[in-house]
DNA sequence: ACTGAAAATTCTCTGGC
DNA sequence: GCCAGAGAATTTTCAGT
């Protein structure tokens, strides 16, 4: 690992931590045939260098009552660069938002709304997004089936 | 933690491993002002009720090289039982699907494309996308700015 | 469910290659 | 950049309340 380029054990160690961020540098060490504290430096390096943002733990969204997903494409009134701030900055606030995400195409932002239950999500539409000013329209997208939600990218032929 | 229901210690805790999975139970412990081996214990028993489904380490998409985020709206000419659940199937098998929803609305499917560059991108509609035979239509929402992404469920007032 | 102590394992630092 | 050794810290087990 000489400076900002990642070497095939770079890559396999990010591999590896995506597919479990609690694997130890032993356990690590072990699957690449190399020495923990090898693997304990590079990780250090990984860290120092930006490539790995921090680690979480994935639950079960509807064991803990977040039964509702729901993906909402807006399209707003006025594009110019400071309502398109004010716009970011509010929607960012609420935290029913878990993603939000400025796009190309017929739709400005794409959102994604995670709720308890159906009530939860009206009193978001009616209390919150309904009342930004500078919302034209938006479609919800209910999540009736989750087929995949992969969060980790494929390095293979890469970097 | 009797059965089933999550006490406040287990939502702390829950909420703590979704902050930073690779929390130890000590450090979990100072947090919440318990003895690590309480925490050990409800930590195991959560992932063993199947709350914790794993953790994984959240890495910079663009630094490694994936550039290109696209959300893709997909409608489908045929909506009966095996049509959808081949779609699913091989939608499901592309890498370069990160996320797919099964959702209400105008659209059938929401899916989540990361790749490195247009190139890449244009070789996933051209000779994947464009060739499965039930899609009917499809817009991209190319990501120009990631304004959030949070992946931890706020746990206050709920469970 | 929680505690406390002990054993096994891992982390983390230092120095040498 | 890699490896080895050793002390410190942590994980994990287990018996007791």
């Amino acid at each position: 690992m000489s400076s900002h380029i990642l070497d095939q054990t770079d890559r396999d160690i990010i591999s590896l931590l995506q597919q479990d961020a609690r694997l130890s540098s032993k356990e690590i060490a072990a699957k690449l045939r190399k020495r923990p504290t090898t693997i304990f430096a590079r990780f250090n390096k990984l860290k120092a260098l930006g490539y790995l943002k921090g680690s979480i733990m994935l639950i079960d969204r509807e064991k803990v009552g977040m039964l509702m997903a729901v993906f909402i494409n807006i399209q707003l009134n006025d594009h110019h660069a400071e309502a398109l701030y004010e716009f970011q900055r509010d929607i960012k606030a609420y935290s029913e938002v878990m993603e939000c995400y400025h796009t190309t195409g017929q739709v400005d932002f794409v959102i994604k709304v995670v709720v308890q239950d159906m009530l939860a999500y009206k009193d978001f539409l009616v209390q919150n997004l309904s009342k930004m000013q500078n919302v034209k329209a938006y479609t919800s997208h209910f999540v009736i089936n989750e087929i995949k939600r992969e969060l980790a990218y494929p390095l293979d032929n890469l970097v």
